[in-house]
DNA sequence: TATTTAGGTATACAACTGTTCACTAAAATA
DNA sequence: TATTTTAGTGAACAGTTGTATACCTAAATA
């Protein structure tokens, strides 16, 4: 997560008070197992399944630890399920940071911004995977997470294009669903592309190019939107 | 599924060939139980778990059945799934003949198709709370079965948009790409109409209407698009 | 240094899982 | 009517599950 030793959590902040140097090798090594198995649980969700098929003994058999440790860091499966969402949304948050750097040559940004997008969602594969199934299929609570952490992300990329002054026309209102119709969409062509068949590049050419036609209707559409 | 007694499936079809009247009660009752596991699956989601969650004997139990019977009907859970799928599939074609009998006023068509929509979705919520869960989360047959459902109910809805002349400046591919746009938000908005709190009608209005201007959104898109 | 704290292990338990098998009884066939 | 088929049963199986308990040991604290 964070290679900042002072990003860790402590409870007590020590008597001494400031400047006590790092907690040391305790919490590191609990935060490591902790990683360990949100790990584990992606990986087992890498073949195609879905976070709610799996159970806490194999979580904690592909993490190399005791069952019992599992409560040591969550009470419960949900608990880490909304762990992962949290680190889903952090990823997502560093897509749009992406993206905002590549700087818009604006004829061709719409089209780059999809390979962009495609090749991240490649790189970041365990994340999307459980994103894409949790959305519809996990627990009511996790259901309810991550649909804010799509809401957030929404919402950061309208103030983006704000700040860019693109579609100026629209209210920030309608730049919001907008966004949301785009998140949505990619959400979708996510879980289209993680399940491209492996060396089929001509399929992944023609998913491409029909993920930036909807885009594609979408902006035409909120260009010629008019009023509020 | 079908009241037609003539749709029943007969391994041997008789040696006194033509015009066995009817295969009579056994079948009838064999397509009752299994119609009563199909039942029992869904109303095992209804409380918001994922398909993939449930167990066989569950399954067997919310319909009073021995689990051993259940061999009887599928080989697998999976079989089942896919059954559901088709169940879903059947669902989503009777709502686009519902659409396509409302006759459009073309100023409110969208607002109306989009309340008829919301009501389907709700009267059927058992079969969207599956196809939403499924869709991302199931198992990888399923997800692919569900698929390929969305793309045959998008290519119906695009076949029957070139009947109805609309956007009639659009390829036949076009189309396509349009409706498959059309429905991901559709299945989406499904995920959002099914967790609404209950007695909520603010709520619905807005989400209702986020809905709509989306759906605008993509129709504008089409109506100013330009060549292929 | 002596004491406390807490991450991790090993063991045990009752509950539940998917699947098999021999069986019944009623319907379909001959 | 006699025979065969077959949807459904009930008991048994080996595994797996989530959780509680007592315990160990190294780090943190006093």
């Amino acid at each position: 997560m964070s290679t900042d030793p002072a990003a860790v959590a402590k409870k007590k902040p020590a008597r001494g008070s400031a400047s006590t140097p790092a907690t040391g090798k305790r919490s590191e090594r609990k935060q490591r197992t902790r990683e360990h198995l949100l790990d584990a649980a992606l990986s087992l969700m890498e073949a195609g399944r879905g976070f709610s098929s799996l159970s806490l003994r194999e979580i904690t058999r592909e993490a190399g630890v005791a069952p019992a440790a599992f409560y040591r860091h969550f009470s419960d499966l949900d608990e880490l399920g909304l762990a992962l969402v949290e680190a889903c949304g952090l990823t997502l948050r560093r897509l749009l940071r992406e993206v905002r750097r590549q700087e818009l040559p604006p004829t061709q940004m719409l089209r780059s911004s999809v390979v962009t997008y495609k090749d991240y969602v490649k790189d970041n594969h365990r994340y999307f995977r459980f994103a894409a199934g949790a959305r519809g299929g996990g627990s009511p609570s996790i259901r309810k997470a991550i649909r804010i952490e799509e809401a957030h992300f929404a919402n950061e990329m309208a103030q983006d294009m704000r700040d860019l002054n693109m579609l100026p026309h629209l209210s920030m209102d309608m730049l919001q669903v907008m966004c949301g119709l785009v998140v949505t969409t990619m959400m979708n062509a996510a879980s289209d592309i993680l399940d491209l068949p492996a060396g089929n590049a001509q399929a992944e050419k023609e998913m491409t190019e029909t993920f930036v036609m909807q885009l594609r209707l979408v902006f035409l559409g909120a260009r010629s939107w008019l009023s509020s």
